[in-house]
Formats: C-alpha cells, structure tokens, sequence
DNA sequence: CGGGATGCATGAAATCACTTTATGTGAAGA
DNA sequence: TCTTCACATAAAGTGATTTCATGCATCCCG
C-alpha cells in the first residue's frame, strides 16, 4: 500500500540513485519516456532544475543535491508512517532496517542469525534490510531514520536514542607469523616489550590501549577482516575480538600475544530510536534480538 | 504547490475537522459524494473503519483518532517539506505558525505589531497563523512542529529548542478596588501583612511569590485579562505584568500594592525547534522580531 | 405512525491525469 | 559524416476521480 507518497519525488531519488534515466526505467518500471516527464513536471512546479543530463552525462545540480537528501529522508518517513498505518490493522508490515556492527555474527553473547530466523517466522509483511556501518555511522542513521534500530558498541551515546545492554565481547591482542613475539612461547610479554612495536587498530571506535599505544596507530583498517589481515603480516600488534580471531589462531595465521591488562571487554548495544518502538515490527525484532542472548560460555565443556 | 500531499489522508483530516461529510464539503470543495468515495477509499486500503456515521452522527473510532494525530502532524511536516523545496528557489512561502503568550502586544521591550508588518511587507507568500497558548502549551507544540517559532517567558528550556533572549517584562503585585490595602496611602505594605492576604496567580508559570503565597494560591486564572478581573474583584492579590496592569490601574480598577521585594522580572525569549531555522520563512521572522526589540525606556521623556 | 429533512452511499457518465508508443533532437565518438 | 546514445516531445490510449442524480436509513416532529 502506499498512501504518503509522491510520485515524482520518488521518480527523482530513483534517477538520483540509478545515475540516469535510461538505466532507472528498469528500476522503476515504466518507460524512459515516462520518467522524462515526470522530472520535467518536478522541475517545472519547483521552478528550478533538478539535474543535467544528455549524452554528456547524468549530474544533479546543487539545489538538485539538496532536494535529493530531503526527499529522500522525507519519502522514508512516508513509508514508516504508512507502515505505522497499516500495523494498527494488527499486521505487521512495512520496512524493518537494521544495522550492525561488523564480524557481529559470531559474537558469541548473541545469535543474531537466531534473532533474524525468529522474526523471519513470525506473520509478518516485513522487508528486512541489513547495513554493516561503523558505531558513529549507525547513529547517525538511527538519527535520521535511516535506520530503525542496530546492534553495536556504542561508547558515545546520544540523548535521542535508547540503549539497551545486549552482551560483552572480550577483545585481545594479537600478533601474526613473523612477528617477534609470535615465537614467544607461553611466556607473558611485558609491557615495556610490547610497547616497542607498532600497534594496529580500528580507524573507529579505538579500545585504550593505554600505556601500550605510543600516540597514533602505525596502522589501521576500517573493516575487522582487513585489520586481522594486517595483524597478519606479522608487521603489527593490534586488538581483535576473541570470538572473531579464533579462526584465525586455529589455522595458525594469528597467535594472542599473553599479558597483563591485555584483555579488554568491550559492550554490545541494541539502539533505537526512542519513539520508534511504536511500530510494531521494531519493537518485535527487539523482543526476538533479546530473547536469543546467550548466557556467557562458562567455560567450554571438555570434547 | 502540492508535492508531498495526500487527498486521502487530507480528506481524513479535514473531515475529521469538521465533523462528518456534509460540512467538509465546503472547505474541501468538492461534492459530499466525492468525500464518501475517498473515505471509503482509504479505509479499503487501510483495512479498518475511521470512522462511523450516518444519521446518527459522526464519530471517529478509536484507531481513526490515532490515524487522525498521525496525518495531522504527518501533513503538517508535508507542508513544510514542500515549502522547503520552494524555497530553495528564493521564493520565501508556505505556513508560518507561530505562538505566543498572553498579553504579549504590549510588552513594553518588543513591538511585535512592528515585526508582523515587517514581515509581512517583505515579498512573500507565507500563511501566517498565530496562536496564544501557555508556555508549557508553545513548547510541546514546537516540538512536534505544530509551531516554527514561539515567543513567551520560557521558564523550563528543552535541549530540543533553541532560545533567545528577547526582553524583559516587570511583574508587580496588585490589588483591586474593595481590598484593604487598595486605599493605603503612598505607604509600603509590610511583607506580613501582604502575606495574610490571599493570592490569585495564572494557572501555568507562577512567578516565586517566596514568602508571600501560604501554599497554593486561591484562586486562578488561564488568562491574563481574567486573572486582573480577579484581582480587580478586591478579594485577591496578585501579580501582573506592570505594562498590562498599567490601563487598569489608569482607569482606576487596580492599585500597586508597594512594598520590598514586590517586582519581580521576567525574561521573554524566542523559541525555535533546532534545524528549523533553514526554512527561510521561519529565520527571515526571527530576524524581524530581534530588530523589533526596544531598548528599556530609559525613563520617559518629559513632554 | 407518517412526512419531511438530514447524512451518507452508489451507479453512470464525464473529466482529468498519466502512460505508452513512436519519433525527434543534439552531442559524443568512430 | 554516420552511428549511437541519452533524453525530449507528440499523439493516442488507459485508468482513475469527480460530479450528477438518485437511493437508503435514520432522526425529528407533530
């Protein structure tokens, strides 16, 4: 159903996204010819242009940019408030967005795959769509509706959202083959060791390392895969999480550098935005996010 | 211009507005059989009934009041939407919604008639609506954007709004015609003997009577002319803004009551929901109201 | 209990808006 | 120069909306 909605807008943040005309007649479904009229009809009631095309090339003008932002943060909010509509019937519809913080799925306080197959299989019209942004990132999109709720360590927390303790996940510090320390057997490494070697981290959300970083990282990666990986080259020490490097030490590639104050556990959050939860589908996805915690491992069963 | 509109959900509203069909023909401007078809119309597509009617009157179901608020605010947010967009072409149009407390057209610091025309004489095409309502009232009403701006004595300031200083207003305490103390003579009233006296107050922003008010007032009222018919009754003390006070003590219906600690200030600011400044309509106002500010009177010059 | 008035629903015809089909235009590239 | 590409435009078809005319149920009044 779509009740708020403008046709021409949404023809215009559809071209805006496709690049082009041509190439969103198959996003939209409807002839090129189609689209062309409907971007003049918006250009002619606006009063200004929207974008240049031609064979030269697809661009959005300036206003053309602003126009494309607020339209588009404006026909999100249409389609909630229409799904806000359609769930008082008692259905649940309309879209559910969701981010999460990367290497999230094998975070072993929560089966987010579990979460995801219990709201799969309640009644419901739902289209799911997952994002995987950094802390600051998902904010940011909680605070614009981009997104409806997400699942990260969120160390700096905003007024306007809710938080919600979710589980811990303990990171340490690791060393790849080649490096120094990775010979090391068994042995503690002692600080002052340790703090002579360049360190790697996360160009986000750094853990404190304090007392071992000597001002900034020699090394960072926005994507934990990528950060293992330079980890890896045995060219840096950097923190993982434990859940995530285990692979990782198993197959031989990374080794955990033993330490005193070596280990730091870092807090995973459900955040969304308050009065969100009155859509139906959210404050579900909540329910089904919580009840697949895990208790933590208390200490693995011997095989 | 109408981008962002619904005729289902603005048929709903106004419907709802007017309270049944036959009347909403006339501010919707279209036939009553056009409105029955809409109506039915959205509910088929809602899946639910808003409202009953017939004969019998019109009522709106409990889920139609709740469909009711949402496309209200849903529209309002519309409206300025477009508006927005139209004003990227340097056009300034769309609604402008203020409010205001009481009594406020004659607060000796600011001329707000001069403001209106200003801005009013600048080339535009703004709805103007103007609405008195209590600080309290001002301030939800910003935050859900039923208003753009608001000006009144903001005693409790949200992180959501922006506030500005505007000016000041003088609170004296007066007495009417019949009180004891009315025919006092040039001399001061002891803050005891005030104190025996009871009190009448507004009912929302009490002024710190410390010492004075024996707990609750006994009496009060909403509005400014009818908390000074109150006093001006002689059976109650109470405080009023001395520029609002002044026609009545001229026409001899009140009298300051004189004594220590007897006039209190009051700041009166310009409230603004963050992030609304960037409609043009909305700053272009707050600028006519800051150069409509009046400098104290530096004591009136002797005719 | 019956007549008139009121408030809304419905069917058919008219109107309006939007889409497609077919074709034109102008720039880039061979 | 010729072709291709990306969009613009005209004409005609299709579908959705509105009005007009009328029907139905309820309420008011005597």
């Amino acid at each position: 159903m779509k009740l708020l909605r403008n046709t021409l807008l949404e023809t215009f943040v559809t071209v805006a996204d496709c690049g082009g005309f041509s190439e969103a007649q198959y996003a939209l479904g409807i002839t090129q010819s189609a689209i062309s009229i409907r971007i003049r009809d918006l250009e002619t009631s606006l009063g200004y242009r929207l974008c240049d095309r031609g064979r030269g090339g697809f661009r959005l003008t300036e206003r053309g940019e602003t126009v494309y932002r607020r339209a588009r943060d404006m026909l999100r909010s249409a389609r909630d408030f229409d799904a806000g509509l359609m769930e008082l019937r008692g259905t649940v519809t309309g879209d559910l967005r969701i981010g999460v913080a990367d290497a999230v799925s094998s975070l072993p306080g929560l089966n987010l795959t579990q979460a995801l197959q219990r709201f799969g299989a309640r009644p419901n019209d739902v289209q799911l769509d997952i994002t995987v942004a950094s802390p600051a990132e998902l904010t940011q999109q909680l605070i614009t509706g981009a997104l409806h709720a997400a699942i990260a360590p969120f160390r700096n927390q905003i007024a306007d959202l809710a938080y919600e303790d979710l589980c811990q996940e303990e990171h340490r510090l690791y060393c790849g083959a080649g490096h120094p320390l990775f010979t090391l057997q068994e042995q503690e490494a002692a600080p002052q060791d340790i703090a002579q070697y360049p360190l790697c981290q996360r160009s986000y959300d750094r853990l404190p390392l304090a007392g071992l970083a000597s001002g900034e990282p020699a090394a960072s990666a926005a994507n934990m895969e990528a950060l293992a990986m330079l980890i890896a080259t045995g060219q840096y020490l950097g923190p993982l999480p434990a859940h995530f490097a285990d692979a990782w030490v198993r197959s031989g590639k990374l080794r955990e550098v033993n330490g005193p104050e070596l280990r730091w556990i870092t807090v995973f959050h459900l955040a969304t935005r308050r009065g969100q939860m009155h859509r139906r589908a959210v404050s579900l996805f909540a329910e089904d996010v919580r009840s697949s915690r895990q208790p933590p491992p208390a200490a693995p069963s011997p095989g």
